[in-house]
DNA sequence: ACTCGAAGTTTACGCGCGTCAAAAAATAAT
DNA sequence: ATTATTTTTTGACGCGCGTAAACTTCGAGT
């Protein structure tokens, strides 16, 4: 046990008894070298510790195992979720994701891609901003990384991958109808697809079973959601303004504001006897089971989204070529059913 | 306005009349070549789409820009602001922050290391999973690269800075029993200094007020803090063991699960009259405002912390050489008066 | 033992840039 | 105008590895 450090190719392919080049053809895949010298390259790579200078191997190679990996917001729990997740599956994969936050701002999404190009990645996966991003720049980009987009459908990349809001909405709405008062519609601010979706699928979803769609619109492109919940569902319940007492949120986090709108104004959540207003919301975000009362929501399919997405983007890696038509899979929600509604 | 994309540095040097050695300094530090000549390498950037091949750049530096920053647990919206800060701040001084999350396991923070360290990079800021470290892997890090340590103080790295817990609970349990029934202490798992510190300092603080403390324990090394305080707050209060109806939490995130197992269990939190119990917590999380009832909790002073790092660790990286002993700093939280005690 | 394809070795070049020494040019000081 | 000083240019080397060509060895199969 030596565990001396080598810092160079050359050297251990000298400890090893190994010639560089084949040795160099290990490192790219273990499975190209005949399992004999296999075993004398990892018999060597115990004894020395040893790994490939990772500028110069990125250097030479016209296309590096970068992959990105872009989220709009990683404070929000739930992409720091996706992304861990994201992370799992590329490693596994022999990949090396490299994780960038867009925190809410187009400048740094901007930033992140081009970071992320001068880094010559692989492929990309990227839930981008929506209504703020430069999707010029963002097109460009795809145009030379492959790239699959996810959570929100902006026309951006070879493929799509997210929640079917048409669905998941129907199913909530028409739980809500079925239980009691025909639910309002607490919109998040037009921040992305995601969020114009869902309001055509909630007024779909109300005219089918016969009921008016009511929305109360916030305005603004921020993404403290929490807070507009909060503040406009003060106001809305102060000034007694709510076209209904079922309030359907576009998201969890705004259902999140809003409960405790609800709470600092006096009103009982919930579906039991003696409530004043009924709360719902859309994600199923990490934290939803803790609010007070634990929120009704619909999921969406975390896991499969990713393993979807990732999953994709190696099959558009893998293919080489451009796809001919832009794939879009959408993962059904499910309803979760907890005390708020 | 060709825009023409332009691949080295040495056609980049020729189209703007300058040798490339020169224009090779002026990307360094473009207040190393004289002042027309950086105006004429300008021009051209703005006529030429150029940047430097990162992996060539990297290769032949000893030292790169890189500065990584590795958090515990990322979908903790506590570590994700921090990033999000420290980020923006290395960016601002020309450096790359690269992101790791260990995401609560051992193994993945070896990794992230390992990973950080073939990036050669300038310095690290580290926030210690703790008690399930491998502090002489972080260790041999450390000896090689310049490192902060931050949030929870691991004898790591060549300095520290976090947050004064002997303060800040100190400045809480005197709050609560002025206010009312002394506290218990409901405590997080051991998983770093932070929490052992915290019991420390709620021990003494209570000792010095003349009351009993009390403790109540939790076991494992899980980082689902909230799932913990749901669980175990449900079992305490439904078989009445909570030593007394005023419970500080060692940190917030359990503190939002106590307060779902209080709303599952009909018990009003606050310090009105009708409430049955006072729930505390620590580190005014971005979240704690949006419980039911919102949460009174104390402080960390996120963006001194992240300020003073990010500035230590620029002042380790210029010195050049290992400081004499580990500096600590540490600051005062401060309470943050709501609903919930 | 012989053939032949697969795998390994040798040799050599190139990637794009940092960096150094020496020479040339530009600027500042006398 | 001359000297001293700073800055740039020229030319060259090296970083660590990918990769190609030509050659050699290996190992399974008639």
């Amino acid at each position: 046990m030596e565990h001396r450090k080598i810092q160079t190719m050359e050297d251990f392919a000298s400890v090893s008894g190994i010639s560089r080049p084949t040795v160099s053809k290990y490192f790219n895949d273990p499975e190209s070298v005949r399992s004999t010298t296999r075993e004398r390259i990892e018999h060597a790579l115990k004894r020395y510790e040893y790994t490939p200078n990772i500028f110069a191997v990125n250097q030479n190679r016209r296309l590096t195992k970068n992959i990105g990996v872009i989220v709009p917001y990683l404070a929000d729990p739930f992409f720091a979720e996706m992304a861990r997740m994201i992370e799992r599956r590329c490693i596994d994969a022999g990949y090396w994701p490299i994780l960038f936050s867009s925190h809410g701002q187009r400048q740094m999404e901007i930033n992140a891609l081009e970071t992320l190009r001068s880094l010559k990645p692989a492929g990309a996966l990227m839930a981008p901003l929506g209504r703020t991003s430069d999707l010029e720049e963002i097109r460009k980009f795809a145009d030379d990384v492959p790239t699959v987009a996810f959570d929100s459908n902006q026309e951006i990349g070879e493929a799509f991958v997210g929640s079917d809001n048409f669905q998941s909405i129907g199913l909530i709405v028409d739980y809500l109808c079925r239980t009691g008062e025909p639910p309002c519609f607490f919109e998040m601010p037009p921040v992305n697809p995601n969020a114009i979706k869902r309001r055509k699928a909630y007024i779909e979803a109300m005219e089918r079973l016969g009921h008016t769609p009511e929305i109360i619109h916030v305005g603004g492109h921020s993404w403290e959601f929490e807070l507009m919940g909060l503040e406009e569902g003060k106001r809305l319940i102060s000034e007694r303004k709510l076209p209904s007492n079922t309030v359907l949120c576009s998201n969890d986090r705004i259902a999140i504001g809003l409960l405790a709108a609800a709470y600092d104004q006096g009103l009982r959540v919930g579906r039991g006897p003696g409530c004043a207003m009924r709360i719902a919301g859309h994600d199923d975000h990490p934290w939803s089971r803790y609010t007070c009362p634990p929120l009704t929501t619909v999921s969406q399919d975390y896991s499969a989204i990713v393993e979807r997405s990732v999953e994709k983007l190696f099959e558009i890696m893998n293919s080489g070529c451009k796809a001919e038509s832009r794939e879009e899979t959408l993962f059904e929600g499910k309803l979760v059913l907890r005390l708020s509604a």
